[in-house]
DNA sequence: CGAAATTTGTGAATATTATCACAAGGAATT
DNA sequence: AATTCCTTGTGATAATATTCACAAATTTCG
C-alpha cells in the first residue's frame, strides 16, 4: 500500500474515477469492474487498475470493486471527506462564475474570503461574503487560517496577489491566470490554461483544414 | 518541416511560447534564446529546441530566435492569424464569464451564437448577441458556418448539446461539463478539468498534511 | 463440490516523453 | 581572419507512462 512514488498522471485519474463511480452509484450499481471504469472514462482497463493499486488494493478477483467502498476510499484519499476553506483572488467575471460554481460547493471547496484591487469592488457583498481589499489579504488568510487559494486576476495582478497570499500561509494555488507564477518550493501551483485548450483546438483544427 | 506526429504536450506548449514571446517582444527585446523561453516556462532549454523544431527550423546558434518571426510563426501554426467564430453553449455564470473573457477575444475567437435551454434567457441579450433555444442550434451553427463549440453547460445537458452541435457542424468542441463526452470520430474534444484540478491540489495538500 | 467464467493485481514489454551532451553553425571580439 | 564564445539542432540515453498478458483469486453455475 501507499506506494513510494505515485504518477501526477495517476492522481488526476483518481479524480474522474471518484466523479464516475459517484454516476455508477446513482445508477444503483453495487459493484463495477475496471473495464467498465476504463470504457466511461476512456481509458485502458490496466491503467485503471494500476491506478487504483497504487493507493491500496480495493477489487475482488471475479467481481470488480465495490462502487460505495471505493468512491469514499478516493475522496478519503484526496482530502475530500472535510470541507476545504478557500480565498479568490480576483471578483472580475471569473472569479463571481467560480464564486457561483456548484462543482466547487459539491465537493466541499468553501470560499470563505474574496480579494480585489478594484475600489469600487471592495466593500461589497457576494455570496454573503465581503470583498476585502487584497492589501489586506495575508492578515486576513493568516486569522482564518485558509490554505487553499484561487487566482482569477488578470495576468499583471497575478504574482503580487500570489505572493501576499504565499506570506498569508497559503500553501495551494489554482491559478487561472496564464502567466506561469513564481513561488517557494513547498508551494504548489496548478494551473488551469484557459486560452491554451482553445488554441490547441484551433491548431488541430487548423491542421486538418477546417479553420 | 512538418515531422509526422507531434506529441500532444509540445502543440500545448506552443501556445505557452507564443505567450511568453509576446511579453519579450513587448518588453522591446528582438531576439531569445531557448535557454531564456525555458526558464521563463519552467521548462528545459532542450525540450523548448525540441519543440520548436517540430514545426521548423526558426532559430540561429550562437543568437537564438527572432522574437517577432516566431511569434508570428505560432500563430499561423496555431491558425490563430484569422477570427475564429464560436458558439457557446450554455449562458449560466460560467458561459456569461467566457463571453466577457478578454483572453479569447485577444486570440481571436468571437462568440458569435450563444444557446442556453432556460426559457428565462432566451430571448435575451448577452454582448450584443440573443440566446437561443438551444433546439435551434444545429440550423443556426451550420447558417453562421461556426466550427468550435463551446460548452458550459451542467454536465446534465453536455452530451445532448454536443450532439446538436456536431450536427449543425461543429469539428471542436472545449467542454468545460465535467464527463467524458462521446463524439463520432473527427470531431475532437479538448476538456478544461476545473473541479480535478482542485481536487488534484487538495491530495497534494492532505499528502502534506497541510489540509 | 467441481468446472467454467470473471476479473483482479502485476511482471514484462512497449511506447512515449524528457534530458543529456556534443558537433556544427554563426556571432562577437580581437 | 582567426579565435572565442554562444546557441542551435539532434542522436543517444534516461525516465515515465501505458499496454499486454497471464497467474492467482474469487464468484457463479451446473
Amino acid at each position: 500500500m501507499e506506494s513510494y512514488k505515485i504518477p501526477k498522471r495517476s492522481v488526476e485519474r483518481l479524480s474522474i474515477y471518484k466523479r464516475i463511480l459517484k454516476v455508477i452509484m446513482d445508477a444503483g450499481f453495487t459493484t463495477v469492474s475496471s473495464s467498465e471504469l476504463a470504457e466511461r472514462a476512456g481509458l485502458n482497463p490496466a491503467q485503471v487498475r494500476k491506478d487504483l493499486v497504487y493507493f491500496g488494493q480495493f477489487g475482488t478477483p471475479g467481481m470488480g470493486y465495490q462502487v460505495s467502498t471505493l468512491h469514499r476510499a478516493i475522496t478519503r484519499i484526496m482530502g475530500l471527506h472535510k470541507k476545504i476553506p478557500v480565498a479568490l483572488a480576483g471578483a472580475g467575471n471569473l472569479g463571481q462564475a467560480l464564486l457561483s460554481y456548484q462543482g466547487f460547493k459539491d465537493r466541499g471547496f468553501i470560499i470563505e474570503s474574496i480579494f480585489d484591487n478594484d475600489p469600487e469592488k471592495v466593500g461589497k457583498m457576494k455570496n454573503g461574503i465581503k470583498i476585502r481589499n487584497e492589501k489586506n489579504s495575508s492578515s486576513e488568510i493568516k486569522d482564518k487560517k485558509i490554505k487553499v487559494g484561487i487566482i482569477s486576476t488578470p495576468s499583471s495582478a497575478a504574482q503580487s496577489i500570489a505572493n501576499k497570499l504565499i506570506e498569508g500561509g497559503i500553501k495551494g494555488i489554482l491559478n487561472f491566470a496564464p502567466i506561469e507564477l513564481k513561488v517557494p518550493s513547498g508551494i504548489i501551483v496548478v494551473n488551469v490554461a484557459l486560452c491554451e485548450k482553445l488554441e490547441m483546438l484551433s491548431y488541430y483544427l487548423s491542421k486538418r483544414k477546417i479553420l
